[in-house]
DNA sequence: GTCTATACGCGGATAGAC
DNA sequence: GTCTATCCGCGTATAGAC
């Protein structure tokens, strides 16, 4: 056997690693098959031992980004709320995660493609959404804030990257992390 | 002349109209020049006779869906803040928004798209999204306060449309609606 | 101003050699 | 498992008739 047992496992994760900025980065739609397989040095032939369709990648990456996400968030070292919070909001509302989406959070980089997609992508996308809503829950202590809060945050970046000018990206991120500490 | 003066202004306006929907609903890349003309009940040959290219409809389907969002804004009936705002959250954050993007706000719809485009795509949509923003402040004195309720609305709709089950689109646009309507 | 026809390239997917 | 070659459909854009 030419490959290795355990390759092809690890393969398709590098697969999923690639696509993923990719996909962020110039959305998933508008790249194809061959773009998705030459970033990550092969050809597109390789792509269908790998996934079946365009969309079980589709379904792969919302996963496997939605649960990254959630990792970092668990990873954040403070215990006390307001500690824990003001962490998170600095290391997603700042001028870095607007311009560079392909290193960013997969919410606001997929989530209008995942909105016009069939209903198992949503169904994932949502499944791993309520997830990191009852991380959130558990640091706010309300329901209601944690959604506030994850609306504040993927509204804030798809807005900001909406801009021209980054002075402007910068007001609007600055401005929505001021308000929501004054709000919580 | 087989057609009247001032008619190609106003198939202009026409197509403008029923492209901004489909754009809306689809996607404006995921919509040939094809399906936006087929809508409006012409072929494609028709499109080049309004809009040198695809890249052009953009930009007019940018300005002139802004425009509405704006004149949307600018009818809200009430004088005072607090009603004049309340009046704004109830009629962007429901489910019938969430629903059916077609009828609804560009800003979250075409949000991703935009941020993917050429500069003169965004500094348009930037310079309407400034004077919605303007029109924000004045009514809730306090520019800080209008971004982030902005950066809610489309927050919410944003992640709200990405669910699978409308009992939870619901959920977040009412926690959404719940937490602005406590914070202002 | 709108139509039909068409040139041309890109994207998704498959077949078969290695 | 990955490669090259290829089929086929769709999308942008143009040419020329009406």
């Amino acid at each position: 056997m030419r490959y290795k047992p355990g390759y092809k496992q690890e393969k398709r994760k590098e697969l999923l690693q690639i696509s993923g900025q990719l996909a962020k980065q110039q959305g998933f739609a508008a790249t194809g098959v061959d773009g998705f397989m030459k970033a990550a040095g092969v050809t597109s032939g390789a792509f269908y031992s790998h996934f079946s369709s365009k969309h079980e990648l589709l379904k792969a990456l919302v996963e496997a980004e939605l649960q990254q996400s959630l990792a970092m968030w668990q990873e954040n070292p403070h215990d006390d709320p307001a500690d824990w919070i003001e962490f998170e909001l600095n290391r997603y509302l700042n001028l870095s995660h607007v311009q560079h989406a392909d290193r960013g959070c997969v919410l606001p980089a997929l989530a209008s493609e995942v909105a016009r997609s069939e209903d198992d992508v949503k169904q994932l996308y949502q499944q791993e959404l309520l997830r990191g809503h009852a991380l959130f829950t558990r640091h706010l202590g309300c329901e209601i804030k944690a959604w506030g809060v994850l609306c504040q945050l993927v509204g804030a970046i798809t807005l900001a990257r909406g801009m021209a000018d980054e002075s402007l990206q910068k007001q609007i991120i600055e401005s929505s992390k001021t308000f929501l500490k004054a709000n919580l």
